[in-house]
DNA sequence: GCCAACGTTGGC
DNA sequence: GCCAACGTTGGC
């Protein structure tokens, strides 16, 4: 079992979203990123955790808690010509973009940047890392433990 | 394989 | 809208 932070923006899928989809779920489509593919494709099985993030909005953080609901599969987006997620060098035969998909869990209070970065037992998150553009970062179990039991009280989803 | 130019992310 | 940081592209 292994833990992700994933970002969304809200304005495209937010933590409201997911939870009124069908079975509550998502393919994570659009990441067009190939390290962030290969966490996906390599480092992900069902049931790893997820702390759904919210970026590009005006309280960018974690907004929920989610979880990994399949392993991964060609994204869809790639071969519509009419998705702003097409890649033309993309074949059925041969895809490109691999996602998983994403279950909701529970919504939270929403932990902000400033919040994630005034705690001590965060400072070597990779997300909050300088720099860091990456829309999925793995998540130690130490900062799983911290955020989900300390900062949420979520004790029953902290293992 | 190098590297400059360009595009994207994402916080502010 | 600005800008830092980083990934990708493409000429050589």
């Amino acid at each position: 079992m292994r833990y992700w932070l994933m970002k969304s923006e809200p304005a495209d899928v937010s933590i409201d979203d997911l939870a009124a989809l069908p079975n509550q779920t998502v393919p994570w489509y659009g990441v067009r990123n190939y390290q962030a593919r290969n966490f996906m494709r390599d480092g992900m099985q069902v049931g790893d955790g997820v702390l759904f993030y919210h970026s590009g909005c005006a309280e960018p953080g974690i907004a929920g808690i989610a979880r990994v609901a399949s392993t991964a599969y060609p994204d869809a987006t790639q071969f519509d010509p009419a998705s702003c997620y097409f890649d033309a060098k993309a074949t059925p035969e041969s895809p490109r973009w691999l996602h998983v998909d994403v279950q909701f869990v529970r919504k939270t209070r929403l932990v902000g940047l400033p919040e994630l970065r005034s705690q001590p037992e965060l400072e070597n998150m990779r997300v909050l890392a300088r720099g860091n553009r990456l829309s999925i970062t793995p998540v130690e179990p130490a900062e799983w433990r911290f955020i989900v039991g300390q900062l949420l009280g979520a004790t029953d989803l902290v293992n």
